[in-house]
DNA sequence: CATTGTGAACTCATTCACAGCG
DNA sequence: CGCTGTGAATGAGTTCACAATG
């Protein structure tokens, strides 16, 4: 073992955070940060800021804060967003249109190059940018042929893991998935969730706590 | 104090998990369950599973396991799903609608009663099921007429905090977050926030991490 | 002298291990 | 005998507190 000391999937969360409110610093036109302001604007604690940047390295000046352009820097390299990430959705109903066009993705590097349905009233439909939908059993080849690194699903749940199946044949090791449904994947392939329904049971769960309170 | 034991939010995330893996038990015709298998289900220890449902009675029958009926009433109870929410939906882009036509939502008695928006080529713009998209500016209004009970955001970044504070002058203290933004509120209103850019970022941090491994 | 960087203290969550019970 | 329920042990993550320093 090197050195890796084991780094929370919290704090990369939060380096994300971090680099959103760094480029809202710049844009208003801030050269320094303390981590009281960045940990204010991220509604955490000042010393977690400066954990989180400890794990990387020493990015501060004691005394004066850290630089916003030059942090910006270090998070994108920690994070490598200097560079394009390809990824194919499954599944192109609203859900999957609404993510295909999503300005924030394109904006922050993230190239949807195919999407996928096995609607056959879908498959063949032209989209934005002069794509088409593509019939789900493209899917292996298509991963090969243009390099999609990341599988997003939106498929209804029933369909989830079928399709996960398929892009973990065809060697994706990363999913975004949608559909409120667990995928089940080998531990070589990385799959995270975004289950809102589920959000929404927190939510009322922890509202009716506060009406009853 | 009475008994409160701090429930954790993972706890509650755990509990909508479990319900649905009994639905589907349900379906495919179990009639009972162990700790160990639902678990396994939801890729989690056997003894979280207790733990969590520890936290509100005991359920289960020692030697035998827990009634697949039985349990998902109790958690139904739990986090109130007997039981319907109104929510409305502030930007009517391709996310708000792919929210507005999401079926699972529908399904788990989350009713979207109003969506809005500040665009005058869609305000007045007819949704499926009878109803129009309302301008931004009825919102407060709205709230009170058609007891809207959570918000939810899918309108630009920028936007946001906008939103959110007209949803909070309606005394909606339940917001659901899709923009890349970090909404600023007071704790009397809970926002939970669904940011896929930030995913994306842990995703491929992660994925990175794996590849130079 | 204001602010970083970090070990130590603390809080919170998960897992173990086994007593309790049907 | 098997599986639940739970206190105790462990582990992870956050916050404190202060020494280090530009």
């Amino acid at each position: 073992m090197i050195k890796t000391k084991k780094i929370p999937k919290a704090t990369i969360t939060r380096l994300s955070m971090y680099y959103r409110q760094l480029e809202l610093l710049e844009f208003d036109g801030y050269r320094m940060v303390s981590s009281e302001k960045l940990a204010w604007l991220c509604q955490i604690n000042p010393a977690q800021v400066r954990k989180d940047l400890g794990y990387f390295g020493e990015f501060g000046v004691r005394g004066v804060g850290y630089d916003v352009i030059d942090l910006q820097a270090q998070i994108k390299k920690i994070l490598s967003l200097n560079r394009d990430w390809n990824f194919g959705i499954a599944g192109m109903g609203n859900m999957g249109c609404a993510i295909f066009l999503h300005r924030d993705l394109a904006l922050r590097g993230f190239k949807c190059v195919a999407a996928f349905d096995n609607a056959l009233d879908r498959i063949g439909m032209p989209l934005p940018g002069g794509m088409r939908i593509r019939d789900i059993r493209e899917l292996k080849t298509a991963i090969r042929d243009l390099n999609i690194e990341i599988g997003v699903i939106t498929t209804p749940a029933s369909e989830a893991q079928g399709v996960a199946d398929l892009f973990m044949e065809g060697h994706v090791n990363a999913i975004l998935n949608f559909a409120p449904a667990r995928i089940n994947a080998p531990d070589c392939c990385l799959v995270e969730n975004m289950d809102f329904t589920i959000t929404m049971d927190v939510l009322t769960y922890q509202l009716r706590q506060k009406i009853a309170a």
